[in-house]
RNA sequence: GGAGAGGUGUCUGAGUGGUUGAAAGAGCCAGUCUCGAAAACUGGAAUAGUCGCAAGGCUAUCGAGGGUUCGAAUCCCUCCCUCUCCGCCA
């Protein structure tokens, strides 16, 4: 949610950011009603005060003795009037409210226009992507063939996209989680084990209410939403807290598994690993000084970079230009592995900074020794890293002739294996 | 799930429906004292909204939301959370 007043005072901006989102502009009915709001409020007030004012006088007035009848008569009508008042205000605030929660987070200035993913710009590449003369398997195929990816009866116990992991499929999922929560405290990221069902609020915290309702499972008999990442509850961790400005930036890994109903994409990219119901993934979470967050970016994509390079799988880095950005960003990047076998790129990675966007709906500032006053943090968050598609693309670059999977140096100490066969 | 107790400012902890934004103590910041520090003393210190060029004013906030009242931290209702006991259980 972006703040009343930066969009009363910066219309042209924020309009401007609506239309490089392609998202619905509301700023007039906002303004509108904004205007409504104050005008309501400073007539309550002054009515309140007259009140409070008249309360004490009616307390004076009996301890003395006196009668007050007159005066409280008086303050019935005034009474009324700010029950209207007020039930007007809320009425008026929760339209407010509602069309708040439509102005999406205004792009930075860095972040190229476009409206498609054709717009997106590749800005890095690394590695290089296997040839061979036989031509590279998809990993389904490879699995399959192994034993150690159940689809059938990951679809027999849950539905779709809901696959067991086998043998040394499973082990080498909890090498990668284990290698990469290893990495991130190594880097000054503190380990966090969220809880992977939220409440409303949180929900609503992070952005995925209203906006991404229909991405998560919801367990209604209790309000409860499964998280689709771990950015819900490692973000809402901190909600509605108050930092000292010398503990910033704080950085947080949290595991979870993560669960997305991925309606109305059926059919797209959906075969083997590569979109699933619930998956798992480490999630990189920071809070940082608003004067820090871009440079925190950059580092924070650095810190997912590394552990495609450790694992030494080809990968590319894309800016997404300003159509393709979420609702709530206001500069993303996507890392994408090479699927040697499917020869094709997948997102494993999605590094971004929403400024004070979160922070200001979940209340999340630190206090200015500056100003001296609070402020919203910003939160940037990114994933390092979806497993699924790691070990999708783990199982077609380091397939063998003889299809076995040699398991990549830095995570043999961590399966005690070297090759899946 | 059942029974009970409770939720007040950074913390501890008062608070008979009427100058209670809220006692007191601790802690924090500044000053006095000191070569410096401690102690002592003095002073300061919440957040948000709104009006104002500003100084500042006003409004709201004692778990959350409603209600009663001229007036609510204080009374009533609903919900949330914490603690104790019981039941169930990994």
């Amino acid at each position: 949610m972006l703040d009343l007043k930066f969009i009363r005072e910066n219309i042209e901006v924020v309009k401007n950011g609506i239309a490089l989102k392609r998202a619905e502009d509301n700023i007039d009915a906002i303004l509108a009603l904004d205007n409504q709001r104050r005008t309501l409020i400073g007539e309550g007030e002054g009515l309140k005060a007259k009140r409070n004012d008249v309360s004490a006088k009616v307390g004076q007035m009996k301890k003395a003795g006196e009668n007050a009848d007159a005066v409280i008569e008086e303050m019935n009508s005034v009474k009324m009037r700010i029950q209207q008042i007020d039930e007007e205000l809320k009425g008026v605030e929760e339209k407010l409210e509602e069309l708040m929660l439509t102005v999406p987070n205004v792009p930075h200035p860095s972040v190229p226009v476009g409206t498609t993913p054709d717009d997106n710009t590749s800005i890095f590449e690394w590695g290089e992507k296997p040839v061979s003369d036989v031509p590279l398997k998809p990993h389904w195929d490879i699995t399959s063939a192994l034993g150690i990816i159940d689809f059938d009866r990951g679809s027999k116990v849950s539905g779709a996209g809901f696959p067991f992991y086998v043998g040394k499929a499973a082990t080498l999922q909890r090498a990668l989680i284990n290698f990469f929560l290893d990495q991130a405290s190594e880097h000054g990221y503190k380990e966090l084990q969220a809880p992977i069902v939220v409440n409303k609020d949180s929900a609503r915290g992070t952005g995925q209410i209203p906006d991404k309702e229909d991405m998560m499972y919801v367990a209604t008999r209790d309000e409860l939403y499964l998280i689709p990442t771990a950015e819900v509850p490692v973000t809402n961790f901190h909600r509605k807290e108050t930092f000292e400005e010398k503990d910033l930036p704080i950085k947080y890994a949290g595991y979870t598994p993560c669960f997305r109903r991925e309606a109305g994409s059926y059919g797209k990219d959906v075969r083997g690993l590569n979109r699933l119901h619930q998956f798992d993934k480490v999630e990189l979470v920071k809070f940082v000084h608003p004067s820090t967050s871009y440079d925190e970016l950059e580092s924070l994509r650095t810190d997912a970079e590394r552990l495609l390079q450790l694992l030494g799988l080809p990968y590319r880095v894309l800016l997404m230009c300003t159509g393709d950005m979420g609702f709530t960003q206001t500069k993303k990047y996507d890392l994408e592995v090479w699927a040697a076998g499917q020869q094709k790129w997948l997102e494993v990675s999605s590094c971004s900074n929403f400024e004070a966007f979160q922070a200001r709906r979940m209340n999340i500032k630190f206090k200015s020794k500056e100003t001296g006053k609070q402020e919203f943090v910003h939160t940037l968050n990114g994933s390092g890293l979806a497993l699924p598609r790691i070990v999708a693309a783990i199982i077609e670059h380091y397939q063998t002739p003889e299809g076995k999977v040699i398991v990549p140096k830095v995570l043999q100490p961590y399966t005690r294996f070297s090759v899946i066969d």
